[in-house]
DNA sequence: CACTTTCTCATGCGAGTGCATGGTAAAAGC
DNA sequence: GCTTTTACCATGCACTCGCATGAGAAAGTG
């Protein structure tokens, strides 16, 4: 075999430069071409690592799922108090800052094409639970240790805990909220769910 | 003058065979052919009463702000207990049944494709202050009739109920919950925020 | 009737699209 | 040294795109 070359990191190579067009000129710009230009590589080289389009946006969509994922457990390794940490993880969510803002903007993209495409629906939905379930087990950490009210619902409160951050995430990526009235925001929807 | 024709109407057959496009085939598929195909005229004819592509999505676009409006206005005249009227106005924003769906896939769409025009997103930011301060009215009311605490921040909240639609819509499109659930997680919010 | 104005259409253009193909360079196995 | 496998590239193909153009149909006025 010749020029063993790392597949992987070919196509995560590939994958970042669907998220640089996609943040740059949208979704409706991807095309083979533009790709291969912003990855510096031939057409042709991208072919090879990926054999249709549809592939390569599932590609830059599974690996905007992993960042996430990363993000938020690098979040959950910080050894934070309860309220503290489920405080640190939305706000993980929340387009506060330039690479906050870059992911957001490319998962809204595929929040939009996900609606047409059957494929990147399943593969949306692969990642959604996982979240739920871990924002619920910070809530319910944080309701025994205290820090919010013990009635409520945990699963309920991710699941709108969740919902808000991506509604935030919509308005604020059109240029209706800033950062500060953001975390405000999330600030005082904790507060309401403290313990009194 | 020949054959007057209703300028407006024309432009609202336009706009409403973009969304059928957007709705059925996603944003990326609006072309000038698909769109003039879909509204059963002649591409020529769409290019006499919308100069560009843009302007089209645009126009299309305006529509939908105004076609929400009027649905939210008609909740208001139902004159509902303040609880209820708030309640019916989120529920009017969220995919409940087939036409609601069908306004939220579109909306949607614009949404992402607003991150990237610019005007568009000028157009977004034009209706979003006109429902938040609705719904702070409506909150304000809801409190004014003890059916919601006092103690609670009305534009605040307003912006969280309705950043809680939005979320919930995106996840909804991509088949995460279902009506139920919808309907649920709403009157869960909503009960937590009641007086006691 | 002509004549003007409004409306509609077919067609062309250059550019860009996804994808297929055939060829080529390089390294590893024999 | 020869073959095989891997990696890459240039190009071609059929198609679609937004937009411009020019011709002509329809309906009013004189």
């Amino acid at each position: 075999m010749p020029k063993i070359v790392d597949h992987d990191a070919r196509r995560r190579h590939i994958a970042d430069a669907v998220h640089r067009v996609i943040h740059d000129k949208g979704m409706e710009s991807v095309s083979l071409r533009e790709v291969a230009a912003e990855a510096g590589m031939s057409m042709g080289a991208v072919q090879y690592y990926v054999t249709t389009k549809e592939q390569m946006l599932l590609l830059a969509l599974e690996r905007i799922g992993i960042w996430i994922g990363e993000r938020v457990a690098a979040v959950a390794a910080r050894g934070l108090a309860p309220l503290d940490l489920l405080r640190a993880t939305v706000l993980e969510l929340l387009p506060l800052d330039e690479e906050r803002s870059y992911l957001n903007r490319i998962g809204l993209a595929f929040q939009a094409s996900s609606v047409v495409s059957e494929n990147q629906a399943t593969a949306m939905r692969l990642g959604l639970p996982l979240l739920l379930a871990l924002l619920t087990d910070q809530i319910r950490a944080a309701q025994s240790a205290g820090h919010l009210a013990a009635h409520l619902d945990a699963a309920k409160e991710a699941s709108i805990l969740y919902a808000f951050a991506q509604g935030i995430v919509n308005s604020t990526l059109v240029g209706h909220y800033t950062s500060e009235e953001v975390a405000a925001l999330l600030d005082y929807h904790l507060a309401r769910l403290g313990a009194r």
